[in-house]
DNA sequence: TATTATATAGGAAAAATTATTATTTACAAG
DNA sequence: CTTGTAAATAATAATTTTTCCTATATAATA
């Protein structure tokens, strides 16, 4: 390892007792610097610029590790290919059925709603998310104009 | 075509100007006899006992035939295989992220929310849907008992 | 620095989905 | 009822998306 100072994802990493390769700093950086929700093929494009000798199969396994260890999340959504995020404050999301471009959306009045008591006898509820979907602005623009 | 009348699928599917066949009815009729939210290939297994020639690419085509007209849904969920259900009313979700059995919940208060106003600027927003997530009280038990 | 367990690259494989094409079928018009 | 035609199907192949295998390389540690 180099001898400078340990950067917050290092300091991340080390608190987890995952190892600290070139490889996934740069996967979780790429996904932390981005707020388009990547693909694993994505970020695999972006990084082979800088790291030419990176793996598909790298970019998928540190995702799963990283999502294991909770440092990132994948989005939920009608799509087979899986979309990531590092946000992990508690927000929602707009998806476009055409594009599938994804937003980040913040719904304070949402957030205060204790989901019903009896949603409990299901088990255990960890998470609460709320998914919009529609179209967005620039493909209502294409719609029009065809 | 049977002399037969017309059941209700078959009228659906005549309105909407889709032929009906035998297999395009059996698929539909699966997804809406089952509540567990079926991949496209549980519903080949399924059908291959009554109709042993149908293929899987027939029952990929027809699912998105069927959701093009509306008639079924792509679930929203966190997995690459794809989900599918024909209950249309409004409703959200519970998702065992262990088991990935997917139960249907109605959340009245939550649906009489309406979105902020400046989520409109996105766009035009057609469906707003929950997704709760967590482990169910079967997962849960054998967690315990190892 | 040497040791050891974990991570990586590269290629192959598996899983999931879609395309191609020849044949069959629905259904409408005669 | 027969026939014509566009649409749907089966079978197979091809793509796309994700995971596995294994020899090598690297990070953490002693």
């Amino acid at each position: 390892m180099q001898k400078k100072l340990l950067d917050g994802f290092e300091k991340t990493f080390q608190m987890r007792g995952l190892r600290i390769t070139q490889q996934r700093l740069e996967i979780f950086k790429a996904l932390a610097g981005s707020s388009d929700h990547p693909t694993a093929e994505k970020i695999y494009a972006q990084l082979r610029s800088t790291m030419p000798t990176i793996s598909l199969d790298t970019v998928y396994r540190n995702l799963h590790t990283l999502q294991n260890h909770g440092l990132i999340n994948r989005v939920t959504t009608g799509q087979s290919q899986a979309r990531f995020e590092a946000n992990l404050t508690p927000h929602h999301h707009l998806i476009c059925k055409i594009c599938q471009k994804i937003t980040d959306i913040s719904w304070q009045e949402f957030d205060k709603l204790a989901p019903p008591q009896d949603f409990n006898q299901w088990g255990d509820i960890k998470e609460k998310q709320v998914t919009l979907s529609g179209i967005c602005r620039d493909c209502l623009k294409d719609k029009k104009s065809s």
